[in-house]
RNA sequence: UGGGGGAUCGUUCAACGGUAGGACAGCGGACUCUGACUCCGUCGAUCUAGGUUCGAAUCCUAGUCCCCCAGCCA
């Protein structure tokens, strides 16, 4: 049981919403929702069902510069598509508009609000800081009469944006800043999703809020932690009016490693086109995940096991992907597809012969039938399952290896083929035993190794989109280091597979179906790109791979070994790890210029050609290693050239070069021979 | 330095004066026609210092650290 459960108990023994429980879900519509949303959906909407309540969905629509129908659309999409029904309890700010107007005559008639002529700007300074206290705007003395006046005239347009406001008037010397006379209504002529031109006056967030509950006849008002401090101007404005007064309680935004959940950053990927869109299925939004093929189920479950409580978590990532993987297992039907194929050819199969195996949907649920996939001398199997010398675990295909082919023949490793310029694999040679028909061996002889295949003649080949987590660090928006959280964009979270093949039943494969590709993971049909017939498949998760843990626990035991290599060492930044080496690209450098940088005794500054037509400028700090920094002049050096730019207080710099040892005895790599610049180095 | 919150295994949520528990992750093993699933085992935490008490994560005192607030955004 969490808090605000604890709350209602008591809420329920002390009678004092008289048994009753109604919740609401109150987005703004100035974006798409996303996994943090759905967290506090699962909460309001799973709350008035526990107690046999209700919980209504409102759109928050105060402010008309923000907010778009289109937002409105995806948001009671998203809310249904989880399973969340409002029936006919769909509200909208903007349908009190005018309530929440005679409320705020009514403020004004009690003499608790007031029409200020202050710019922003003026409000501002006259706001008070943190630690002293505001001071009282000229306006706040007006009479009634004349604020009534004034703000009717507000309503019927006689001013500009921006030039008076309406505001409550409580205490400017309040150490809560919501309490130093915020304003309840500002000027904006801009027209309105729903009500269009009646309006040039807006309410804001805090008046509007606990009004629409108190409308609504709202018990529990659930928010996020940021409004403990508005808490006080919400029951404010409620007893100042004497109206009904629904209990806030607030509660930790959720926040998942590898992504960001601000709408800023999520609007800022899908403006800067960093992502193809609000849908696009790395987002954490709902409509990317769904699009990503993770189920409401799933996703649902989530939320429960995060809990809810009022600290600020970052929840790892890894529990959600749990998630979808402990329901896809459940509900996926297996298929088989190679995602990057490797010819094999069946010496002794006879050419020209097809047969067909019937292999069950699922291993475990019998109910959910089978299906016959075709087999024939030439088949294609998963790069990654043949190793021509493999290390000691490695239990899949090899020279001389016997292993199975699923639900169809043990085969064994007899050749290699190979492309005679650049020595790669190009297919592989292997005998099957007929008599293991089905993938049964009679006489019991073991194969350690299973392996998925496509027949190259039946097959179908497909476009395969493998996604990854979209930052490569777990908490991009908090990283301490004031770095923009595009920096951290993982460039390896689409990788799309243009060739693979996947076994013929899935040519009909329906948008929206998700299957499991066996030992490869969870897979959907995308619902946009997928055309009759050939559909186009979203890697959903991977399945957990314990011969990945594997390789990477050999790398482990190796720096266990090397005691050099346990020194603590401080990093910052994003983590490397082995596979990052293979992504930068080292290119031969040519020193053209040299020069000390002024107000730095550690860096220089060179000019270096790397085969652009340009030279790039290159601080390096390698100042006490070369008193001479001519003696680097005309050198060849290593540049690492596919970083990002980094801004210097000295001015750009377009790369690193590479150096080793410390203080004076660091030294530049150098290359000596004839490479050009610009020349890789690998 | 004002106000409002928060601090429990690596992560997250529980325990409300009485054996610190679950989930995810990790590690080890069993099983396996998916190195999946499943099963079993295991590692592992109360921010610090005092105090109250037979007994403290819980109550008290004093600290420390983290988050939020100075929009005419929500």
């Amino acid at each position: 049981m969490d808090f605000i459960r604890a709350i209602i108990n008591d809420h329920m023994k002390t009678g004092r919403f008289d048994g009753r429980v109604h919740t609401r879900f109150p987005p703004e519509p100035n974006g798409y929702l996303h996994i943090g949303h759905a967290k506090s959906i699962c909460l309001n909407f799973n709350i008035a069902a526990d107690y046999n309540g209700l919980c209504n969905l409102r759109m928050d629509d105060t402010n008309p510069v923000k907010e778009e129908v289109e937002y409105v659309e995806s948001i009671m999409q998203d809310v249904r598509w989880l399973g969340y029904d409002w029936d006919d309890r769909m509200f909208y700010a903007s349908d009190y508009f005018d309530q929440l107007y005679d409320c705020a005559v009514e403020l004004i008639r009690r003499g608790k609000a007031y029409v200020c002529d202050q710019s922003a700007e003026e409000m501002r300074q006259y706001r008070g800081t943190l630690t002293e206290p505001g001071r009282e705007s000229p306006w706040r003395g007006r009479s009634i009469e004349e604020n009534l006046d004034l703000f009717a005239r507000m309503r019927a347009g006689e001013f500009a944006d921006g030039e008076k406001t309406l505001r409550a008037k409580i205490d400017m010397a309040s150490p809560n800043l919501n309490m130093r006379d915020p304003v309840i209504y500002r000027i904006l002529h801009t027209s309105h999703h729903r009500t269009g031109d009646k309006w040039c006056i807006y309410p804001m967030y805090d008046f509007t809020h606990c009004l629409s509950d108190s409308i609504e006849r709202i018990t529990h008002s659930i928010c996020t932690l940021e409004f403990e401090d508005h808490r006080p101007l919400y029951d404010w404005f409620l007893d100042e009016l004497g109206v009904y007064h629904p209990q806030q309680i607030e509660f930790a935004r959720l926040n998942l490693t590898y992504t960001v959940m601000s709408k800023r950053m999520l609007l800022q990927l899908v403006q800067q086109k960093l992502v193809s869109g609000w849908d696009d299925p790395r987002m954490p939004t709902i409509s990317g995940m769904r699009r990503r093929g993770y189920t409401p189920e799933s996703i649902r479950n989530f939320c429960e096991r995060i809990g809810v409580a009022k600290n600020d978590s970052i929840v790892d990532v890894e529990l959600l992907e749990f998630c979808v993987r402990e329901d896809l297992n459940l509900k996926a039907p297996r298929r088989m597809a190679v995602l990057n194929p490797l010819k094999v050819v069946i010496e002794n199969y006879p050419e020209g012969k097809a047969e067909e195996f019937e292999i069950p949907n699922h291993p475990d649920n019998p109910a959910m039938g089978s299906r016959k996939v075709p087999f024939s001398r030439t088949v294609y199997i998963e790069r990654d399952d043949f190793m021509e010398d493999p290390p000691a675990k490695f239990f899949r295909l090899a020279p001389g290896r016997e292993v199975r082919l699923r639900g169809a023949y043990f085969i064994t490793c007899t050749g290699v083929v190979r492309d005679a310029k650049t020595g790669e694999i190009t297919e592989l040679v292997c005998t099957y035993d007929p008599a293991t028909r089905g993938g049964d061996s009679p006489d019991g002889r073991k194969v350690k190794g299973t392996l998925h295949w496509v027949s190259a003649e039946h097959g179908i080949e497909a476009e395969v989109r493998l996604y990854d987590r979209l930052f490569t660090v777990p908490n991009p928006a908090g990283d301490g280091e004031g770095r923009d959280f595009t920096e951290y964009l993982n460039p390896q979270s689409l990788v799309t597979l243009k060739s693979c093949r996947l076994e013929p039943s899935l040519k009909s494969a329906a948008p929206g179906c998700t299957y499991q590709f066996e030992r490869q993971g969870y897979f959907c049909a995308d619902e946009k790109d997928s055309a009759e017939g050939s559909p186009v498949f979203n890697r959903t998760s991977t399945l957990r791979d314990s011969w990945a843990k594997i390789e990477k626990g050999g790398d482990r035991t190796k720096q266990k070994a090397d005691p050099a290599k346990q020194a603590p060492k401080k990093v910052s930044g994003p983590r490397i790890d082995l596979g990052d080496f293979e992504k930068i690209d080292l290119r031969v450098g040519l020193v053209r210029e040299v020069s000390l940088v002024e107000g730095s005794s550690k860096l220089l500054r060179l000019m270096v050609d790397v085969g652009e037509g340009r030279l790039r400028q290159i601080f390096a700090g390698v100042r006490p290693a070369y008193r001479e920094p001519d003696d680097l002049l005309g050198k060849k050096v290593v540049v690492v050239a596919n970083l990002k730019d980094r801004e210097m207080r000295f001015g750009k710099s377009e790369g690193m070069i590479l150096a080793a040892g410390e203080g004076s005895r660091m030294g530049v790599v150098t290359l000596d021979g004839d490479p050009k610049p610009g020349d890789r180095i690998s």
